[in-house]
DNA sequence: CACATCTTGAACTGATCAGTTCAAGATAGG
DNA sequence: CCTATCTTGAACTGATCAGTTCAAGATGTG
């Protein structure tokens, strides 16, 4: 398959070189990332890790190891890449709260409208599937949503509200967060996503002004 | 509930009446649903709901239909009998709007609540696998969630709230009720739960009384 | 008792799954 | 040229998957 592919369709291919590897680990990665982010765990085989890659089978197994380590690479390459995006997003907190959870939520508006990557969210996801994964992928998922929560607790404190207030907006404004996931998946528009935003972003501006 | 006639751990068993169904139908959908509801659809094999519902494997392609079909009716009956709950809950919106979407979230937090039932909600989670799911079971699974913000909307308009603010209201709420599968999933309490809902229940005071 | 009707378990097909192994091919550095 | 190193395709194992088939068993009805 691979071969006759290369054989007719791909004529030229420079690889083989001895010593290093032949790949980029980040572009594979993210190709795997991506793959399991469409259609997640369970509906990932290795040979569909091994189209998405472009890297043969044995190839996958020796550099990326085995499924349930891959995915957890990935998930974790995914946790850290947006979680990056909204640490950067909530930044501002201190100054414009308001504004940081706006940026927060747009973070994932954006990703949801770029067309290069599939809808949902693979934190989601792999939540959804808790009680099929395996303990280490299921513990992962539980800490990244437990620290999307945490991000915005910091923040919405650092933006002088009271404790017990970010608590509670910070565990609504996440599970807002990952409730665009699911309505994305569902074929919900652009703009339905953000009327539910925009109600979260009101009510914050509310509680933001009565603490004045 | 399931099993009150056949338990796959008993050995002799009571069965073979001629001319009529041996099983009672209701209760062998009930284990289905909840199978599928546990594990989704592509975690959940044959033999699974063999041994969920007690009936032979030959008699669930035989009563109930392959794989796809029978999810289809599961997801069906889900969506019928908490939509009539959710419908049950909105009745009173029209003297008390904000009572009744908060026993519509109620509806949500008791069954999440209960421990004879999964977590999660299997509209979320066969929303979530839409990209990998037939089209017939991905319509129904989209049909059941506008289904729920149209719910929600014809609430709040009996409501007198404005066509605007119960359609912005409506797809949050809706969005909301999802994020409660996800989060339920991913292990949060049901004080955070009840924390999640109850920003929004504010905000809609918030809008209900700026409306009067 | 005999028949009609239904359920059952088990076997079977063909497909796909994860994971392993290995000989053949390719190439950089010596 | 030679060798060390890496990639590749392909074959293979053992397991599981969905779906089908069917003889044997069970039981109400006539």
């Amino acid at each position: 398959m691979m071969g006759s592919i290369r054989n007719t369709d791909t004529p030229a291919r420079k690889c083989h070189v001895a010593g290093k590897k032949q790949f980029d680990m980040d572009t594979a990665l993210d190709a795997a990332m991506i793959q399991f982010w469409r259609a997640g765990y369970a509906d990932t085989s290795v040979d569909d890790l091994s189209r998405a890659t472009g890297l043969n089978r044995s190839s996958i197994y020796s550099s990326l190891g085995d499924k349930d380590t891959l995915f957890l690479r990935c998930l974790d390459r995914y946790a850290a890449r947006y979680g990056d995006k909204y640490d950067a997003a909530l930044s501002c907190a201190v100054s414009e709260p308001l504004a940081a959870v706006r940026a927060f939520f747009d973070v994932t508006l954006e990703r949801i409208a770029d067309p290069e990557l599939p809808d949902g969210c693979l934190i989601a996801q792999s939540a959804m599937a808790i009680p099929v994964l395996s303990p280490a992928v299921a513990a992962h998922a539980k800490e990244a949503l437990g620290l999307q929560r945490l991000r915005l607790r910091a923040a919405l404190k650092a933006g002088r509200m009271t404790d017990q207030a970010a608590e509670a907006f910070a565990v609504h404004a996440a599970a807002v967060n990952q409730s665009l996931a699911v309505m994305s998946r569902a074929g919900a528009s652009p703009a339905q996503l953000l009327a539910i935003v925009d109600v979260t972003i009101d009510a914050l501006a509310q509680a933001l002004r009565a603490r004045d």
